[in-house]
DNA sequence: TTACTTGCAAATCGTTTGCGATATA
DNA sequence: TATATCGCAAACGATTTGCAAGTAA
């Protein structure tokens, strides 16, 4: 475990805005401003193997990474990206439901909820007025 | 509606395989192999603002397409990324138990399993042979 | 006829990789 | 000391875009 995973880890945890690999890089840069942007992507596949952290492969293009490696659910804003957990259990019956259905083998789901974020109705909403 | 908006359109309401820009593209050259790569982004992108087509934002790198509107569910496959649609009914009643529970205004949600398609699932069987 | 769309090629974006130098165990 | 990791920069793959020419309504 060297500085840089050390560094990259331990702001991933504290971040709860599910950031992308560059949006953390430009905060790990703050302590350690000569890492590479090639090292936070480097740190981020080897940790999310190790099962420390989550990869979302979520709607959009770019990846973000989730400090919190135990399965939840996210709701992501349609207008700028923002990603929050979902307050909603886990529905580990519904892999039972399909097992059946399918000639899959299944391994795990992910469910995403899509919506507009607090800011982003309350600007739709002002230009209604 | 130009000639290459309609034959992009009928080729992936045929296709169940939910391709990739660039595997439809390869299917459409067959017809008209002058056509570009870019008017296939282009139209995919303007047949899915029109709700003909959806746009699959789906684990994976690429994006893929489904010539069927309606909602519905994905399985995919985690070794090769083969996608097919998930037997299991809409749950809109989700929409509705998360509604309160968020700042957010929810307008959809997304519904994704992750397993081995049958062909990955037996070439992984026969290494435990 | 006029706005929209095309084919082409270059640009862009996020991500990955090869390298020689450096740090960790 | 041996191996893993680093910073840097170049390469990569998917997607987007500017432009002049062509096409649909």
């Amino acid at each position: 475990m060297t500085r840089q995973r050390r560094v990259i880890l331990d702001e991933l945890r504290k971040d709860k805005s599910h950031p992308s690999a560059d949006e953390l890089y430009e905060t790990v840069r703050k302590y350690m401003p000569r890492i590479s942007l090639g090292t936070v992507y480097r740190n981020l596949e080897i940790l999310s193997e190790l099962g420390e952290i989550q990869k979302l492969e979520i709607g959009g293009t770019l990846k973000r990474f989730d400090g919190n490696p135990k399965k939840h659910y996210h709701i992501r804003c349609m207008n700028c990206g923002r990603i929050d957990d979902a307050p909603i259990a886990l529905m580990e019956h519904i892999e039972n439901e399909i097992d059946g259905m399918t000639d899959y083998k299944i391994f795990g789901h992910r469910l995403e909820f899509i919506g507009l974020c607090p800011d982003c109705f309350d600007k739709a909403a002002d230009r209604w007025q």
